[in-house]
DNA sequence: GAACTCTGTTAGGCGAGCCTAACAATTTCC
DNA sequence: GGAAATTGTTAGGCTCGCCTAACAGAGTTC
């Protein structure tokens, strides 16, 4: 039915709603880095294709049918990941360019026989829930108490495309599924205890890194 | 590098040079089901992206750039195919127009390591061989002699083409691998021996079916 | 209340990739 | 040799999906 790029769109409302809240043609624009114009054009085809609705303060809202095809694309995409990671051997910070092309090109009968193969797994290799899924809670790491421990649970989707965030992550041993302490907490400084030994992180990272309650 | 149209270009004047001989612009309007002036034009931008030649009898030529990406195109295709049926568990009359859409969605390490998990297969799953390996000599099944047996083989690509053309195949116990006595052979008619029952094939066949040898 | 910021739209442009209609140049067939 | 078929191009038109420039409206801030 929809176009990759309308796919495209499709995801990125999802994504931000999901991670961030409220949608606004704005927020589209910066996050999938295209003009304001293109976003407004892109916006009118979806609502003239009965995809999304706007409302007074020009919210994006997804229909029934377009929350369907949302939930599609972001469920191929995890999929996706899941089979590059666990059958293909790629890396767990490699994947998401190749899930993003993989994702436009996955059929029906495609999905659902992957997820059947791959055991019907409930998230993808970041930690992000499968949608219909219902997310384990959790917290930003900044939001931990000095001293405080807790696991890795999930790197929301919309960081993965800052290039190479993933791959600094896993460098300084987080990944989902770690246990981290909370050292050190401050506007420029995190430090955490990953596996014993203490490590600096970017500051960014507080709020990138959501924790298991 | 090149745009998914421009891939499917590629690909066409791949199979067409393979299994028919000389290429021209009709004959990829004929093949790919498009208009022969959407066909000029692309060979226009082919051509002044360096990835095609034209002689003087219009004939298409691939340069070494056309051909390497050609190859790279059509050998993830076959590498998706076998994918579907050895991982997925698709049926193997059923993976062509999925292996369409994701042979455009596969990087160059996917294709690796996709090679190295299936084994470095050497043929799709219809019996065509890898860009590269050397195919096994085949005549079409209306070459037989009467009475002869031979396996068959392949099924060319362009056939993959027609809507329910391997499906019919498989229905009528045809696939590759099996072993086929010709029967009876006339324009109309064509009857061979599988597996011990006597089976009426379309007569079109006898050229759409490749034997070893 | 004026200035600035954030937001969205309009207008105009561009390339890719498809289409039909019309025409020109071959080749083939009788 | 002339008609017919095959092949390719030109011209003009369309949607999609991106762009910049310019502008308009809403909300803040000082």
């Amino acid at each position: 039915m929809a176009s990759t790029a309308a796919e495209e769109y499709l995801q990125a409302i999802y994504t931000l709603a999901d991670e961030n809240g409220h949608v606004v043609s704005a927020r589209l624009a910066e996050f999938l880095g295209f003009s304001a114009p293109a976003v407004s054009e892109m916006v009118h085809r979806l609502r003239r294709d009965g995809l999304i609705t706007l409302d007074d303060h020009k919210e994006v809202h997804l229909t029934k049918q377009g929350r369907t095809q949302a939930d599609s694309i972001v469920r191929r995409h995890r999929l996706a990941e899941r089979f590059l990671v666990e059958v293909l051997g790629f890396a767990w910070w490699k994947t998401h360019e190749e899930a993003e092309r993989l994702e436009h090109a996955m059929s029906a009968e495609m999905e659902t026989r992957m997820t059947t193969v791959l055991g019907d797994p409930q998230t993808c290799p970041h930690g992000n829930p499968m949608p219909g899924v219902t997310p384990i809670p959790t917290r930003p790491l900044a939001k931990l108490r000095l001293g405080e421990r807790a696991r890795v649970e999930r790197i929301p989707d919309q960081f993965e495309h800052e290039a190479g965030f993933l791959e600094y992550l896993d460098s300084q041993g987080v990944k989902p599924g770690v246990t981290l302490e909370l050292i050190e907490s401050g506007p420029a400084l995190l430090r955490v205890a990953v596996d014993g030994a203490v490590r600096s992180l970017r500051p960014d990272c507080g709020q990138k890194v959501w924790m298991a309650l």
